[in-house]
DNA sequence: AGCTAGTATCGGCAAAAGCGATATGTTTAG
DNA sequence: CTAAACATATCGCTTTTGCCGATACTAGCT
């Protein structure tokens, strides 16, 4: 029978490369690790990883099973979550970390009812970035985080989409490209980019270096700001531009090219450890079912 | 730390109804099975079980842990039964088992395109009711059921759906519901019904009891011959009885009332030990693109 | 009251998990 | 080519865990 021990092993190695690499991020010897793949490897009745060289590789056999201790895993862990939200009280106090880039207004209708169904809990809202919020989700406070979607989401996190923001292209209305149509990118090559760094990582499409010359901000509100005042081009979400384009201080870019999809899917995110709890599951299909973003 | 055995000796217990049954459904002493549930609620830190009565009553918060606990114990079925298929070659004889209410025509086009990419192999055909194709699958021989749609399914069988089969209401031409439209259910009530046996479970909505009187017969072409020596009324596949149809000998009950929707989901099935198989994922992937039943 | 079917606990055994030491093999840098 | 650095396999040993059987105790039924 096939330990839940011997798979950490298993996976731990090829996740970490070495056997002895394993035992050092499982805290245990080198010699528990190696015997662990023996035994799991006699179980198989195959060899599951190739010791010719310096590292260990893995087999076409082993190749065939890793998905599949993964999984027993992943499952292992949604349980141990959900043995320790046995425990757990209702919150007297619920925090909502929201992309800053995601327009809170929305948010706060369905937080209205959440409230007439559970007046006791207080609120908190915190802003930070995508990442800074899959960051907080792994601390001990049950937060619910709202974020743009991220390719690499922790294992012991839910999640769900929830909606999109759109976002386009916007410049001052004095800026020289406010006249022109672009016919492609390169036209944009030629003028100073703005754009947010703190998730500027390959996890987004978004987000993407276009222009040689770039200012970089931490958030929107500065790049709508720069973009205000001449500074350059930026992608913006719409609700963050949508005063500045009435008063008429910024346009948004008239494009020929495709508008390549630019609709970031939102997430609601969640430690598995909470997400069962009653009001997170009201508050989830609350933002699921009346939710337009 | 969660073992297998503990989660299994959980489960065990909740299906068993006491932790001695659970013993007995394992082939333990009872007193390890005590233990490890002992085991698990000091790791939950909570009671799973009230002991008050004679037999252990699940908790909350064992209600909320058993669906992990299964979920890991199916998890780790999966890999146990992965292991097993790396020591199996490519079978040299495909069997696949076929409900007998499936049209065998459109799949044996499909089998033709198999046959072109696997020639060695060689090819056996089952006729049998949905039940005894689920039972036959968990022999050690590799074979592929196509069946109806069942609700049960064992853990141990993976499955898709890979259509429909439309199914009718048949009599012969010169029975006397030919003639008259029927409002409503008890207009069918007044004449036998002809019912399959084999298949006359809950698990389908098909092959239900509607007239008081029923002849039954084990499969479709035995309740084809009834209908058309009219006996009575009869749901079958449309492909069954198409040629009495075309013949005159037997007509479709034209009815006023909802249809019920009468289309059979067709599934695909085969035991995870060996549904990761090469030849087996090309012959469902041939039959999930190019089948339409 | 007595029978039956259940649970908890104890002592003991065997298997397994773990550790550290050591022998040995493979790269890489000097 | 050699030595240093890093890797794996194996051995003996200790600790932990899984399991058993025996026994005491409890709930429910007749």
């Amino acid at each position: 029978m096939f330990s839940i021990e011997q798979l950490q092993a298993f996976v731990a190695t090829v996740e970490a490369g070495s056997f002895s690499a394993a035992a050092r991020s499982l805290s245990k010897a080198q010699s528990v690790i190696s015997q662990h793949i023996i035994n799991l490897e006699i179980d198989c009745n195959a060899t599951l990883f190739e010791r010719t060289g310096r590292y260990p590789q893995l087999t076409d056999a082993g190749k065939q099973l890793l998905p599949q201790a993964k999984a027993v895993l992943n499952q292992h862990q949604r349980l141990t979550n959900s043995a320790l939200a046995l425990n757990e009280k209702t919150p007297t106090e619920i925090t909502i970390a929201l992309d800053e880039g995601i327009p809170f207004k929305t948010i706060a209708s369905i937080i209205s009812k959440l409230q007439s169904k559970y007046p006791y809990v207080s609120l908190e809202f915190l802003s930070a970035s995508s990442h800074d919020i899959i960051d907080m989700l792994n601390s001990e406070k049950p937060i619910t985080g709202i974020i743009f979607s991220e390719l690499n989401i922790p294992s012991y996190l839910d999640y769900e989409c929830i909606g999109s923001v759109k976002f386009d292209l916007y410049v001052a209305k004095s800026h020289p490209l406010a006249g022109i149509r672009c016919e492609n990118m390169d036209g944009l090559r030629l003028h100073r980019q703005l754009l947010l760094r703190s998730r500027n990582t390959q996890t987004s499409s978004f987000q993407l270096k276009i222009s040689p010359e770039i200012w970089y901000a931490d958030n929107y509100f500065v790049l709508l700001e720069l973009a205000i005042q001449g500074n350059g081009w930026c992608l913006l979400p719409n609700h963050v531009a949508v005063d500045a384009v009435q008063s008429g201080e910024l346009v948004k870019l008239p494009l020929e090219f495709e508008e390549m999809g630019w609709l970031a899917n939102v997430d609601v995110l969640q430690h598995q450890q909470h997400s069962n709890q009653e009001v997170f599951k009201v508050l989830r299909n609350l933002l699921r079912n009346f939710l337009k973003i």
